[in-house]
DNA sequence: TTCCATGCAAAGCGTTTGCACACAC
DNA sequence: GTGTGTGCAAACGCTTTGCATGGAA
């Protein structure tokens, strides 16, 4: 494998997501760091980000919206998607809760659960409140 | 909204998926459905996929490898997507776990959460045993 | 006859990739 | 100087859509 060298654009990228409780897509993050280095292109984002969740120094979760999230908070912790905005929001369960979880699917399946990339669906109270 | 018509391309393929245990792309019904429509066109599948979807007489998963996966098992139970080869399992908790996991990750979450969508990620037998 | 459904092809969208150039080491 | 990273643009895979035609009611 190739030894990995620095680039002002991956760190500018990481900084981004260290700082920000949100789950950006590739394009939010691209609009974002394009402040930074206005010549940087769509595709050294992708690249940069796919290259951080390798490296397991991000998160990389699947939406059902098309464009996936990145996340750089790396505590175990659940995803609820909101089916109706789409947008994405930390679960956090209590220990228990997540234990009893895994339990329960690892007894049911013929193989191993990996626990925390477990994704919820729900309607958020924002979308709740607008109808 | 206009009235549903009868069409036998879409009887055939809510017929297939009412006969299989896999959940198969949408690239997987048009192949098997070709079989008896020779002409019928891709965009024909989508459209009563999601029609079909609408309607409530299948479930549309979306997975993280692209596809979206469908299923027309109705019954209460929850799907884990092999992040490996990407395949989806059911996989039937005992009712008491889903009250379980709903009821905890409601309390966690500030909106509903839509239970029969959760999705669970790991890696199945088959590919475990592959390495 | 009235509309909905179909087939076809083009377009849409998010993502990946090939290539020449720039930069880290 | 060697080899990785970047910018650009083309290509990709999956899905949707516009339009003229075909079929259900």
């Amino acid at each position: 494998m190739p030894t990995l060298k620095y680039s002002r654009q991956r760190a500018s990228i990481k900084e981004y997501l260290d700082g920000t409780v949100e789950h950006p897509t590739a394009d939010m993050v691209y609009m974002k760091v394009k402040k930074q280095f206005p010549s940087i292109s769509l595709g050294t984002v992708y690249r940069n980000l796919n290259l951080l969740a390798d490296m397991g120094e991000i998160r990389k979760l699947s939406t059902p919206d098309g464009g996936d999230r990145f996340d750089a908070n790396l505590t175990p912790h659940y995803h609820v998607v909101c089916s109706s905005c789409g947008k994405v929001y930390d679960i956090m369960l209590p220990e228990e809760s997540i234990r009893h979880i895994n339990e329960s699917a690892d007894a049911c399946f013929d193989g191993d659960i990996v626990s925390h990339d477990t994704l919820f669906y729900g309607i958020c109270e924002h979308c709740k409140k607008g109808k």
